[in-house]
DNA sequence: CATAAGACTTGCAGATACACGT
DNA sequence: ACGTGTATCTGCAAGTCTTATG
C-alpha cells in the first residue's frame, strides 16, 4: 500500500490541532446531496417505525432496581418492527438497466413483503455484482488501502460527487447510482475471470425474476421492517417527524484530547520507564512520530510481510463439498474460494499464522484493596451479631443489595445463604437468613454514601488523582512497540454473583481473586510484572503472541470460564479486527442475494434439516436473531435461533408468526411478521407433534448452521447477518433520509436511523425510575405555556383594539405593541412544539437503548462518511470513547458506502 | 463427530461526569 | 451556585464462534 507520506489528512489536522468541532470540509461545496435523494425522501416521509415496547409484565427479566415493577406497567406487546424500507427503491438503477427474464420461485414468495413495488435490479446488475464476488478480495485491498488510507484532501480533489461513481459497480442495496469508485475498479480490473458468466453462475438464472421487482430493494431489510409496511398489527407510534432528540452538543472542550486516538510509537519497548512517567494527558499529546501516519497504516507496520490488508484474518476456508454447491453455486463457490485462500495467504496474519503480536510489554493487573471491616453489627432475633471480617464482608455485600430487586428472588437469598453459611460455619448463632437484620450494616453504608458525596470538591480531586496514580501504570501496554490502553486492568472484585434474568446462580458469593489465580501473557523479552501483593505469585506467566489478552483468571462462578484482561477498544488490536468485522459483513452484501435465492428455494426442501437451516437462516437474516447456541442448565434459560422451542413461536393463519422468547440477558424479543407462506407452512410443520418446550429446529445447532454458512461465503457466520443488516440499513436510511438543512437536521436524521437500527436489533434498555415524573413534569410546563398563551391571545386583542392588558393574578403585564405580542406568541408556539416533540421522542425512546449498536453493529465509516458529506462534525456523533474506538475509520473516501 | 475449552464480542445497568435551566 | 436530567464510562455478565480433545 502505498504510505501516505505526504502529511495529515484534513481530518487529522483539524483532530490535533484545532479544539472546535471537525467539520469535514469537502473541498467542492458541491454535490453535497445525492440528486436522488429528494425522490428518495418523498419516500422516507411513509416510513412507520415501529413501536417500543416490546416488555413483558411479569417477566422478571432483569436485576436492576425496581424493574419488574417498570416492566409489569409496559403492556405494549408487539414488538415493533422497524424500518420499512423506503431504504431501497431501486427505480433509480432500474432505469439504467434492462428487465432480465429472469424468473425466480424466490422471488414470488417475497411478494408479500414488497407491498411498494420497489423496481428489481437487473440481471446485469446481478452479474456484476456476482463477478465482484468472485474478485472480492482483490477489491478489498484496494478500497481498504489504496483509497481509504490516502489523505482525505488528496481523495477530495477526486471526484467528490457521488453521482460520478454511478459507473460500473451496481450497488444493488440502494437505488442510488453511487458506487465506490473502488468497486468500479473493481469491476473493471476484475474481469480477469475467463469462465463464462453463464456457467460460473448456474444459479443466477434463478434468482431474479420479473415479479422479484421489490425483492431486491427490500431484502436488504430484516424482514420486520418490511412487514411493518402492511402489518396492521404494528402500532403506529411513529412519528416520522424528525424528532430532536435533546443531544447536547459535545463541548469542544474535548476535542483537544483526541489525538488519544494516535498511537505513539516507541522506537523500543525498553522505553516503557518513560511512560510511566508521563502523565496520561501530556502523553496522549506528545510527540508521535507517526502522527502523519493513517492509523490503518500503523497498524500494518509491526508486520513484516507489509502487505495489503487481509480483511479477513481467518484461514482459508476449506472447500467443502456441500449439497448447496451442487445445487446452486458450485463452479463460482470454488473459483471464490481459491481467490479468497490467495489473498489470504498473502496477508499479514496468514503470514504469522495466527500470530497477533510480536512485542508485547505490560504491568500486570491491579488488585482491589483488602477488606476494611467496619464492626457494624448486624441483628439476628434483635440481638447484635459479632462476625468475622470475611463474614462480615460477605454480609456487606448483602447488606447493600437491599433495595434492588435481588431481594425479591428466593434463589439469590437462597444461594447466598449457602455461601454465607459456609463461611459462618454449622455452629454459628446465625441459623436462619429469615432472622437476620442487616440494616444497621446498610445505614453505615449508605452514610458512608453520603460523606463521600459531602465532600469537597477539591477533596474528591485529591482522591481521584490519587487513584489516578495509583493505577496509571496498569493502564497502558506496549504492543509491537506501540503504546496501547488496556482495557479492564482491574481485577473484579468479591462480591454477590448479579446474574441477569433467572439466573440459577444468583447471589452466590464470587470470591476475591488473588495472584495465585492469574495468569499472566506478556512478551518473551519484556519484565514480568511483579506481583502486587507479596509473597504471592502468579498463578502463571506465558508468552502466547496467538493471542491477545495480557492476563486471565478462572471465573470463581462458573470455573470453567475466564474472566480475560484485555486492551481496551481503542487500541489498534481491536480496531483491526473490528475493521474486520466490517468488512466481512459488507462481503455479505455480494452475497446475500444469492444466500436469501438459496434459502428461499430451501423453504420446502424434502430435506428435515436442509429446511431448518433455511428458514433458520432466513429468521436471522430477516429478524435479526442471534444464533442461539446451547446453554446449560445452570444458566439463565435464554434462547437465540436455534435454540428457539415450539412455544416461543406462534403460527397465525394466514401467515403471520408471533414470537415471543427471553434472548440474551433475559430481555425479551416479541414481534409479530407477516412472512413468507413457505415459511409459515415450515413452521408449522417443525412444531407438528412436539411439545412447547420442544426444540423449534430439532435438527440444528449453531455450529451445523455455521458450518453450512461457510459453505455460502468464507467466513460467513450467523453474527454476521446482524452486523450486515444493521449497517445497511444505515447507510441506506442516511442516503435516502438526509436533505439539506442545518447540522441540528442532519443529527435527527442519524438518530432516527441508529434508533430504526437499536430496534431491529431489540436493544433495549429499562425505563428510568424517574421516567413517568419527568413526563408529568413535562406536560406541566407544557400547560403552564399554553396558559401563557392564551393570555398572550387576550392580550393581542385587546392591544389591537387599543385597550390596555389584563392584568394577572401575580401581577401586571406589559403593555406591548400588537408586534410584539404576536412574537412572542410564536415564540411560545414554537416552544411548545418542541417541548411536545421532546417529550414524545422520550417517549418513544424510553427503552430502546441507541449505544449498543451504535458500539457494536453500526459500521462507524458509514458515519464518518457521512459525516464528511454532510458537513457534519464527527463529534456531534460519537462521543470520545467512540472516536477513539473509531480512529481506523476517521480517513474513510466521503463516498463511503457500506 | 460431539463436547469441552478457549478466546473474543456484545449487552445491559449502575455509577459518575457533565451540561443545562433556574 | 445548585439541583436535576442526560450522556458517558465502567463493570461484568452473557453471548458467539473457534479450536482442541477424546
Amino acid at each position: 500500500m502505498a504510505v501516505q507520506t505526504s502529511g495529515r489528512s484534513v481530518y487529522d489536522d483539524d483532530f490535533d490541532e484545532e479544539d472546535g468541532p471537525t467539520v469535514f470540509k469537502r473541498s467542492k461545496p458541491t454535490a453535497k446531496q445525492n440528486p436522488l435523494n429528494s425522490e428518495v425522501n418523498k419516500l422516507s416521509s411513509q416510513r412507520r417505525d415501529g413501536q417500543s415496547g416490546r416488555q413483558v409484565s411479569g417477566i422478571p427479566s432483569s436485576n436492576g432496581q425496581n424493574l419488574s415493577s417498570q416492566k409489569g406497567k409496559m403492556v405494549t406487546s408487539n414488538k415493533a418492527s422497524p424500518v420499512k424500507s423506503p431504504a431501497a427503491s431501486p427505480k433509480a438503477s432500474t432505469s439504467s438497466v434492462k428487465a432480465s427474464p429472469e424468473k425466480s420461485p424466490v422471488a414470488n414468495s417475497r411478494k408479500l413483503s414488497m407491498s411498494d413495488g420497489h423496481a428489481k435490479h437487473s440481471s446485469e446488475q446481478k452479474l456484476s455484482r456476482s463477478i465482484k464476488e468472485e474478485m472480492y478480495s482483490a477489491e478489498n485491498n484496494d478500497s481498504e488501502d489504496s483509497e481509504d488510507d490516502k489523505p482525505l484532501s488528496a481523495r477530495l480533489k477526486g471526484n467528490s460527487n457521488p453521482a460520478h461513481k454511478g459507473i460500473g459497480k451496481p450497488i444493488p442495496t440502494t437505488s442510488l447510482p453511487t458506487v465506490s469508485k473502488n468497486a468500479a475498479k473493481k469491476y473493471s480490473e476484475d474481469s480477469d475471470d475467463e469462465v463464462p458468466l453463464s456457467s460460473r453462475f448456474p444459479f443466477k438464472s434463478n434468482v431474479g425474476t420479473p415479479n422479484s421487482k421489490s425483492y431486491e430493494s427490500e431484502e436488504k431489510k430484516p424482514l420486520a421492517s418490511k412487514i411493518q409496511q402492511n402489518g396492521s398489527t404494528l402500532r403506529d407510534k411513529q412519528h416520522k417527524s424528525s424528532m430532536v432528540i435533546g443531544k447536547r452538543p459535545l463541548d469542544t472542550a474535548n476535542s483537544s484530547d483526541q489525538s488519544s486516538v494516535k498511537k505513539t510509537k516507541l522506537s523500543d519497548t525498553s522505553t516503557t520507564v518513560k511512560i510511566k512517567q508521563v502523565s496520561v494527558k501530556a502523553e496522549l499529546k506528545t510527540d508521535d512520530d507517526d502522527d502523519h501516519i493513517p492509523i490503518a497504516q500503523r497498524i500494518k507496520k509491526p508486520s513484516a510481510s507489509g502487505n495489503k490488508s487481509s480483511s479477513t484474518k481467518q484461514k482459508p476456508v476449506k472447500v467443502a463439498s456441500s449439497s448447496f454447491k451442487k445445487t446452486t453455486q458450485k463452479s463460482k463457490k470454488a473459483v471464490k474460494n481459491s481467490k479468497y485462500i490467495k489473498s489470504t495467504k498473502m496477508s499479514p496474519s496468514a503470514g504469522d499464522g495466527q500470530k497477533k503480536w510480536t512485542t508485547l510489554v505490560h504491568n500486570g493487573v491491579i488488585f482491589p484493596p483488602p477488606y476494611k471491616p467496619h464492626g457494624v453489627k448486624m441483628r439476628y432475633s434483635g440481638k447484635p451479631v459479632d462476625l468475622n471480617p470475611d463474614q462480615e464482608e460477605v454480609a456487606t455485600m448483602f447488606a447493600v443489595m437491599k433495595d434492588t430487586d435481588y431481594m425479591q428472588k428466593d434463589k439469590f437469598k437462597e444461594n447466598f445463604w449457602t455461601d454465607w453459611r459456609k463461611l459462618l460455619g454449622k455452629n454459628h448463632v446465625i441459623q436462619s437468613l429469615e432472622k437476620c437484620d442487616f440494616t444497621p450494616i446498610y445505614d453505615w453504608c449508605q452514610q458512608e454514601k453520603e460523606k463521600k458525596k459531602q465532600m469537597s470538591t477539591e477533596e474528591k480531586k485529591a482522591v481521584k488523582e490519587e487513584k489516578l496514580n495509583q493505577e496509571e501504570k496498569y493502564m497502558w501496554a506496549i504492543v509491537d512497540g506501540v503504546k496501547e490502553k488496556v482495557g479492564n486492568f482491574r481485577v473484579e472484585p468479591p462480591g454477590l454473583f448479579r446474574g441477569r434474568g433467572e439466573h440459577p446462580k444468583m447471589g452466590k458469593l464470587k470470591k476475591r481473586i488473588r495472584p495465585r489465580d492469574i495468569t499472566i501473557n506478556i512478551g518473551k523479552d519484556a519484565p514480568i510484572p511483579e506481583c502486587p501483593i507479596p509473597g504471592e505469585s502468579w498463578k502463571e506467566v506465558r508468552h502466547d503472541n496467538t493471542v491477545t489478552w495480557l492476563a486471565f483468571w478462572n471465573d470463581p462462578i462458573n470455573p470453567k470460564e475466564f474472566k480475560y484482561v484485555f486492551l481496551a477498544a481503542s487500541s489498534t488490536l481491536k480496531g483491526q479486527s473490528d475493521k474486520e468485522k466490517y468488512e466481512k459483513a459488507r462481503m455479505l452484501k455480494d452475497y446475500i442475494e444469492n444466500i436469501r435465492a438459496a434459502y428461499t428455494k430451501n423453504f420446502t426442501s424434502k430435506d428435515v434439516m436442509k429446511r431448518q437451516i433455511a428458514v433458520a437462516t432466513y429468521l436471522i437474516d430477516k429478524l435479526a436473531l442471534r444464533a442461539g447456541n446451547e446453554k446449560d442448565d445452570d444458566e439463565a434459560d435464554t434462547v437465540g435461533c436455534c435454540t428457539l422451542k415450539v412455544e416461543n413461536v406462534k403460527a397465525v393463519a394466514p401467515n403471520t408468526l408471533e414470537f415471543n422468547f427471553l434472548g440474551k440477558d433475559s430481555i425479551r424479543y416479541e414481534n409479530k411478521v407477516e412472512v413468507e407462506l413457505p415459511v409459515y407452512k415450515a413452521i408449522i410443520q417443525f412444531q407438528a407433534g412436539k411439545k412447547g418446550s420442544d426444540d423449534l429446529f430439532d435438527q440444528l445447532d449453531t455450529s451445523k448452521l455455521n458450518a453450512h454458512l461457510k459453505e455460502l461465503m468464507p467466513g460467513l457466520t450467523a453474527k454476521v447477518f446482524r452486523t450486515y443488516n444493521a449497517s445497511i440499513t444505515l447507510d441506506e436510511m442516511l442516503n435516502i433520509e438526509t436533505k439539506d438543512g442545518d447540522v441540528a437536521e442532519k443529527i435527527v436524521v442519524y438518530q432516527h436511523a441508529n434508533k430504526e437500527v437499536a430496534i431491529i436489533c431489540n436493544h433495549q434498555r429499562s425505563v428510568s425510575k424517574s421516567h413517568s415524573q419527568q413526563m408529568s413534569r413535562l406536560n406541566e410546563k407544557i400547560s403552564e405555556l399554553q396558559g401563557l398563551l392564551k393570555e398572550l391571545k387576550t392580550d393581542l386583542d385587546r392591544a389591537k383594539k387599543g385597550k390596555p392588558p389584563l392584568k394577572n393574578a401575580d401581577g401586571k403585564r406589559r403593555n406591548l405593541a400588537p408586534e410584539a405580542i404576536e412574537k412572542k406568541i410564536a415564540q411560545t408556539n414554537t416552544k411548545i412544539e418542541k417541548m411536545v416533540r421532546d417529550m414524545k421522542t422520550k417517549e418513544d425512546l424510553k427503552t430502546v437503548a441507541l449505544g449498543t449498536s451504535k458500539i457494536n453493529y453500526l459500521d462507524p465509516r458509514i458515519t464518518v462518511a457521512w459525516c464528511k458529506r454532510h458537513e457534519v462534525p464527527i463529534e456531534k456523533i460519537f462521543n470520545k470513547s467512540l472516536l477513539a474506538k473509531f480512529a481506523w475509520a476517521m480517513d474513510v473516501d466521503p463516498d463511503f458506502r457500506f
